[in-house]
DNA sequence: CATGGTTGTTAGTGTACACTCACTAATACA
DNA sequence: TGTATTAGTGAGTGTACACTAACAACCATG
């Protein structure tokens, strides 16, 4: 097996592991047993157990443009593509923790920098594939934080999921049906 | 010196210690060190670790609480009171990046059971002190959940922090001067 | 068929850390 | 003055874990 198919079954197994326990609280020994791959192999190909976090949050922000990229080429009103996306990825709850473990990790300074870079990079994608005004992609990403930590905390404001309309919507002039 | 004192030492040590490294990334040695106090005294005190991060957590969303009730209790729009309140929150980078880390923690079911009732009764406080509607009370936390993870990224998007009004108070019916 | 690169493993090392045990010093108070 | 409670510590224990050293099997290609 090549060594860029194990690196991408390390990071399938990355997702799940991290997910649950955050940088510190995540043991490589867990993620390559989960990849069926000795330990020190993961090392071999990743250098360095923080290496492969941010290796693994990358790949979360790839999937988050992938689909919002997608969405926002469907007909209709690209913000309401986007939300209705991201209600979707928020039935990942690996996706969802990874990202909350991302920003939890801010306290390194590499780890942060690679995570700035990322979400930055998201933000104005957003704001390009959605043409929308500086306020509506604030409440855009304001709303996607808050579901990102009801979801994590189970809370029943899930419910709000469909606020996307209210709040993002709203006073939005074009609205090509 | 009475426990009580020293538990209060110790919660302070060890709000500054889990803001940096979370729940996993944090030894109880060094919160005792910062505390002035041998470890084992810390565990006779606090049983255990978790324990320890829920307690710190829990005097975390204490203060938050008994911020917005000040806020909220001076003449002016309470919304807009609360928010210039919780800019402030957001400068102890301790306050912040404590509250990332409860929300990350939300994989362990013990902690994520108390996060979850704190941050609910959060929200109903803010509903009950601010009488606002359903929609500006979630834009209210949806804002703030944003401005803590563009702090903790240090985005520069921390220059919108003054979209409270926007956001929150744009279609506010009462504004009393 | 040698030889060099790629894929992979077994066994280990040093250290950090949650938590315990057994003990001391002081204070309260009968 | 004796006795119990409270505040506090020094020294350890077992384990988990990031990372390394050394080696093995397989494949190319000359």
């Amino acid at each position: 097996m090549s060594a860029e198919e194990r690196r991408e079954d390390i990071l399938r197994a990355a997702v799940v592991e991290f997910a649950r326990g955050g940088f510190h609280g995540t043991s490589t020994e867990a993620i390559a047993a989960r990849a069926g791959v000795s330990q020190p192999y993961l090392f071999r190909l990743f250098g360095t157990k923080r290496d492969l976090f941010i290796a693994t949050v990358n790949s979360g922000f790839d999937r988050v443009e992938a689909t919002f990229t997608a969405a926002a080429g469907r007909p209709g009103n690209p913000f309401e593509n986007m939300g209705n996306a991201y209600k979707d990825l928020l039935q990942h709850r690996d996706e969802l923790m990874l990202q909350l473990h991302a920003y939890a990790a801010a306290g390194d300074p590499e780890i942060q920098a690679a995570v700035r870079a990322r979400y930055a990079g998201l933000y104005r994608l957003v704001e390009e594939l959605s043409g929308a005004g500086e306020e509506q992609v604030l409440a855009f990403f304001a709303l996607g934080m808050f579901l990102n930590v009801a979801a994590a905390l189970d809370l029943p404001a899930m419910a709000h999921a469909d606020a996307w309309e209210h709040l993002c919507l709203g006073p939005l002039p074009d609205t090509p049906s």
